[in-house]
DNA sequence: GCAGAGCGGAACGATCCGTTCCACTGCTAG
DNA sequence: CTAGCAGTGGAACGGATCGTTCCGCTCTGC
């Protein structure tokens, strides 16, 4: 039963792992120092497989990515274009993905892997909405499914379990109110005001006028 | 047209009120004196008027919390239930008053003036949303308006005017999905739930299990 | 004119955080 | 069986950030 050196340092790297999910998602500025205390380890534990934490996080999202995709893939294999958007939908805001991929921008630098993974999810993500406009309202758009994905992410309460189950209960609200309704108002999101957290300007700022 | 230097100050006491709500709206953990930069004054002119960024946010979100109740008592002017609860929240959601009060919790250090504003401001909310519950579906609750509200802050492009407008855009989805479908899924929050943030312990992070 | 209110911004000290470094431990190859 | 080293814990360091203070200047209101 007692593990040896090396299979404790593999177990470590899944321990390692899942403690920067959970410490990330929860604070995206949190210190590299409370991922190590988090996973009972010590700093040098983590230093010894990554990088820095640019690296970490980079391997974070990159990871986040490929569970949106599987997502996405497993959505799109159901017949009915509604109910594989919906499930879509929900299985992302279920695995909070979008805290680990979209959310975690500008807090470390990208990747060309990365970028690559990125224009597939979207692909995907077109491809599903696609599927369901017919039964949305008019105006709704594929660039949408970012800030949607954005608004369930903000909904937060200290306990993991707790926020799962109220995100439950609001992306139900926001599904409802995707096919209810007339025409959207206002001009529905442009590509550039989604991706404006990767731009090298000033980090989490905002700019007015 | 030269104005004499009182004037001048007086005429500061509003920029830098403006400046710091400008600022803190966009981050909420800006730095003091970008709120002094963005003004175009001094730190100096801050300390004169504030004795601390803890007295500064505080100011701000007892404004907010004014902003918010005069928008409620403008809302229960209307006659139709729903329509005063729709004005209230796209009134709210407007003037970006929810990144002003809620999402400021936990930066300073509360008041009791702040804590009474408080109980009327959710009084009154309560009492909007009771009025257009006939027309709500089921399980909706008013403690649900704070997460609708937190959902639509986290909308945010860089630019502030078309923040408003993608605001508009997605808190109509909200509000059709507030009335469209069966029942809710999942507790509706409890009010501890919403008041974490004021809670005593660490600053933002979240804890699991 | 002149006292001082108001101000700009440099300087300071505290805190935080990423990274490095070193001593130690106990496995594993041979 | 043992020598060497991969793996580790955590203290220490240096840089960055930020709240606050302070000093010298300006220009006004009397």
């Amino acid at each position: 039963m007692a593990v040896g050196r090396t299979q404790q340092a593999a177990r470590n790297n899944d321990v390692i792992l899942a403690a920067a999910r959970d410490v990330f998602l929860a604070d995206k500025r949190a210190p590299i120092s409370a991922v190590a205390e988090r996973a009972g380890v010590g700093i040098s534990a983590l230093y010894r497989r990554y990088a820095g934490k640019d690296d970490l996080l980079r391997t974070l999202c990159q990871d986040g990515l490929r569970h949106f995709i599987a997502e996405a893939e497993r959505a799109g294999a159901i017949d009915d274009g509604w109910d594989a958007f919906e499930a879509f939908l929900r299985g992302v805001v279920d695995a909070d993905v979008h805290s680990l991929t979209v959310h975690l921008a500008g807090t470390f630098t990208p990747d060309e892997q990365l970028a690559a993974d990125a224009v597939r999810a979207n692909a995907l993500a077109v491809a599903l909405f696609e599927r369901a406009r017919p039964r949305m309202r008019a105006g709704a758009t594929a660039a949408d499914i970012t800030m949607l994905l954005e608004m369930c992410a903000a909904v937060r309460v200290p306990d993991t379990e707790r926020t799962r189950e109220l995100r439950r209960r609001y992306v139900t609200v926001l599904l409802d109110g995707l096919r209810a309704g007339g025409e959207l108002p206002g001009p529905a999101p442009a590509v550039g005001e989604l991706t404006w957290r990767w731009n090298p300007g000033q980090p989490t700022k905002t700019q007015n006028r």
